[in-house]
DNA sequence: TGCCATAGGGTATACGTATACGCATAATAT
DNA sequence: ATATTATGCGTATACGTATACCCTATGGCA
């Protein structure tokens, strides 16, 4: 038909063809009771046939809500400038979904942590709340998360739930992840387990994590060895780097957890470059189940996070918080996940 | 000091406090050339000092712009509901700096192939245009794009750049990269290659895949077996089952294109279940480069694509677009990865 | 000296929607 | 029958910015 181009019809065109004046549609297309069912039902109609779509601008503008919703990926700088950590990959589609159910855009950036931590607070104008999710050092952005809090900012956070963390916190149990794959490896019979992974207060995740290994340990007549804790961050490199200083210190062990699965990816690499069967000398555990946990050899055991929940809770907390609503910390279950590294 | 979270500073807070009026903030703010130096730094000094930016809602309204691409994923449903093609979320990174980079926000949608369409109509409501990025069924959206053209909607498209591809099209040269491929298994010796994908126009992509092989067979001398082409979709399932009929079928091969990692990884399992020797039986190339094909065992030889390039490339050209700029489809040259599961 | 171009910036207004009010009409209560 | 309250909708206006247009002062030039 070739029907021109037509210049977007507005509420005002709307209300002309239906004979009624530009705020009776706008109220009838966002659903106020003060309008008659005939009416809006005629509203709607003439609506659809000119494919009429409500101005979010405007709509934005005066409502001075924006109905969008800003994910900030951040992360220390890597080498590998276009990895993005494949854990919180998983989590995107989750968080999109979840947002779109309730009616919410998402609006995505991505941050190295020293960029000017400005832009989150940007971003906080263009959107009605931010969700942040990163792994890296923690002491690094605390301040930048206390300016958030400071300026008003409604935002929600992926991390350690612990008591001073800052602002809304959503994350995994962390310490129980840690007893679960304790447990696993204690039942196995190994008895010397090392943790790949910082255990400082700059990586709290991983600092529950560990202090979920400890307490398994403990609970099992066991005492960590604090030689055996080797740090490293989420990375293959740094898993190798840290698992062959452990072989290099000629302390003996039986068992690795690794804090996350790249960790424990690259630690693999070591051990068997280093003449070790894994799983008979070294059994090992990796952490957040990446798509290539199950494709290693031996595939590796690992604790899974529950990524599905995570997105939604994230959303649905933060719309909560931009309600005024009451609304606590969320601590998500985890699963270990058995495989190979682990099968004696 | 605790100041209060004053109210969000508007241009006529700076106006005022810069003695001036609020359109020469704007002036300002927007880089006018009709505003004296002095005039300039002064209103840049106060807005900083007010923690001011400029109201998105406001200025898209006024200026009909938006600064803001919408990304769109579309996929056929799989039954893996959470899975994102780990392809497609190596390019978000690309695309999202090149965004900031060009002052452009980015909105992100996953949309499934059967959903309304009309989303996509709506999502250029509320952005300057549309970045399309999905593997799928191309017949079935065809039409759906046809439409977008139709309602002179701005938008590029990753995908195979052929000449009856619709709209702007910015893809890796597929046919060039199936050559490689072929050239590479006929310099380590093999004759009887086999292709795992799609070979129809359902799948433009994997199409031209296939013809480059073949092409680069042909150009040995060599004359393409259709037995030995078996239909897959980008997954490990679909791939091990493609690699089963073909065992299955008894025909000889002794090297394998799959057009997909997916779909390689898949059908490594098959062969190693069958009893074949990797790379010594079969060597095999996969596509994508995605991170798990440098962890399986063997290491696996694939065609890397280049995706920074790529994201930058979408973005240069839908902006293009948006200025009424000429713009030219975009071709994307590949590199082999030769690992071992081609290493004789 | 008179004229005009230019720099610099003010005035008025539009962008499209949402909401506070007000005002009928009709339904109900007294 | 009058007072009261809902119902359904129109009127007026605000949201914060960008831009078309207009005005003033200055300097250059003949």
């Amino acid at each position: 038909m070739g029907r021109q181009p037509s210049a977007k019809p507005t509420s005002f065109d709307i209300a002309y063809l239906a004979g009624v004046s530009q705020p009776t549609v706008s109220r009838a297309l966002r659903g106020s009771k003060s309008v008659s069912a005939a009416t809006r039902a005629n509203i709607e109609r003439i609506a659809r046939e000119l494919n009429y779509t409500v101005d979010k601008n405007a709509s934005s503008l005066r409502s001075q809500r924006t109905h969008t919703l800003a994910l900030l990926f951040f992360e220390d700088p890597t080498p590998d400038q276009s990895m993005i950590n494949p854990f919180f990959l998983s989590m995107l589609g989750s968080i999109t979904r979840q947002c779109a159910l309730r009616g919410y855009d998402l609006l995505i950036s991505f941050q190295q942590m020293h960029n000017d931590w400005h832009v989150a607070y940007q971003d906080s104008h263009r959107s009605d709340g931010i969700i942040l999710l990163g792994y890296g050092d923690y002491q690094l952005y605390r301040s930048k998360l206390e300016h958030l809090v400071e300026m008003d900012t409604k935002f929600v956070r992926w991390g350690s739930v612990s008591d001073d963390s800052i602002g809304l916190t959503v994350g995994s149990d962390n310490v129980g992840a840690g007893m679960q794959a304790g447990r696993h490896l204690i039942e196995i019979g190994r008895r010397t387990i090392a943790f790949l992974g910082d255990a400082s207060d700059h990586a709290p995740e991983f600092q529950d994590r560990y202090a979920g290994l400890c307490r398994a340990m403990e609970g099992a007549g066991l005492s960590p060895d604090p030689a055996l804790q080797r740090d490293a961050v989420s990375s293959e490199e740094s898993g190798h780097a840290a698992a062959r200083a452990l072989l290099a210190s000629g302390r003996a062990f039986d068992a690795i957890f690794a804090a996350s699965d790249l960790i424990a990816i690259g630690a693999m690499r070591a051990l068997t470059e280093a003449g070790r069967r894994l799983p008979q000398d070294v059994a090992i555990i990796g952490f957040d189940d990446i798509p290539a946990a199950n494709l290693t050899s031996p595939t590796l055991t690992t604790v899974m996070q529950d990524m599905k929940s995570a997105g939604e809770l994230l959303v649905d907390a933060l719309l909560r918080r931009l309600d005024n609503l009451p609304v606590e910390r969320s601590i998500l279950p985890t699963r270990l996940i058995k495989r190979q590294s682990t099968a004696v």
